[in-house]
DNA sequence: ACAGATTCCGTTAATTCATCGGAATTTTGT
DNA sequence: ACAAAATTCCGATGAATTAACGGAATCTGT
């Protein structure tokens, strides 16, 4: 129960920087009620444990010209696992691969500019199997993890 | 087509702070060949853009104690579509939600501590109608945008 | 009660960032 | 074509932030 080892603090150190990973931690620390040294080694602390495992920047896929998203779910068997994988990590496009349990093995996340880009995705990818695509008219905001640590 | 006011150097800029939000802007200046006012410039240029739409910390949820991962996807009618996205709001464990085209209306993304916890979510969300869960066994790294912009 | 470990603070030196003036280049308008 | 305007860069510098101390306070286990 690696949650157990979280104190308010620290969540809310983790809170702050999953809202803006560059607020400089001195001002975190003002935030949570800590000295900038005290913030900087819990911030260490969280990174040597594995549970801040890096900063990344946020790109607005629309803005960048990719404004159609797709969920693809693909239905294969064994033996085109392995070619899938590969295939998927070598399409720029496919921004997310997870194994499922279930009727389908894969579900992909894809960003495209174009329904012909999807179109031509989606046509690799039914070499291996069934594909089911779903475009993705809305998304809500993605939210912070904080907030599923408490319950 | 928004692309195209990107540059070689802005790419690398973004391929940087995609990989470590927190590099020094010197830093990443060094790396493109960029003095830090100028790449500095650059970022702040990004941001009013909304290319640059923000810096998060990347949390570890198997080290938080969300070592268990789901995609839900729910099949409803037109009534509850509202009451079923102001409940995902108030479900910390529901991390992702998007409105889908086809078949199914809504796709979550969940991670949980237990399964206890996935069946609790399960059974709420089944109220709004028909509901097919998977587990993700394995996701792949997701990958940075900054690849799907080349193309 | 005591030793060791942990976590905090304040201080300070090193690093990083914001801002400036000015040069080089590109774009715009005529 | 040509000059004016705009853009983007650099170097320098002062302001802000971070890293690295020493020492105090608190907690742990014996």
């Amino acid at each position: 129960m690696p949650i157990s080892e979280l104190d308010r603090l620290d969540i809310a150190i983790l809170e702050a920087l999953q809202e803006n990973a560059r607020t400089p931690l001195s001002e975190v620390g003002r935030r949570v009620g800590l000295s900038q040294p005290a913030t900087s080694e819990r911030v260490k602390r969280l990174e040597d444990r594995g549970i801040l495992a890096g900063y990344t920047a946020r790109l607005d896929a629309a803005a960048l010209g990719l404004g159609m998203m797709a969920i693809i779910r693909l239905k294969t068997t064994h033996e085109h696992i392995k070619p899938a994988l590969k295939a998927f990590a070598e399409m720029p496009h496919v921004i997310e691969v997870h194994r499922l349990t279930g009727e389908d093995c894969f579900l992909l996340k894809v960003l495209v500019p174009t329904p012909g880009q999807l179109e031509t995705i989606v046509d690799t990818i039914a070499r291996f199997g069934a594909v089911t695509t779903s475009l993705v008219l809305r998304s809500e905001p993605v939210k912070p993890l904080g907030k599923a640590l408490l319950g």
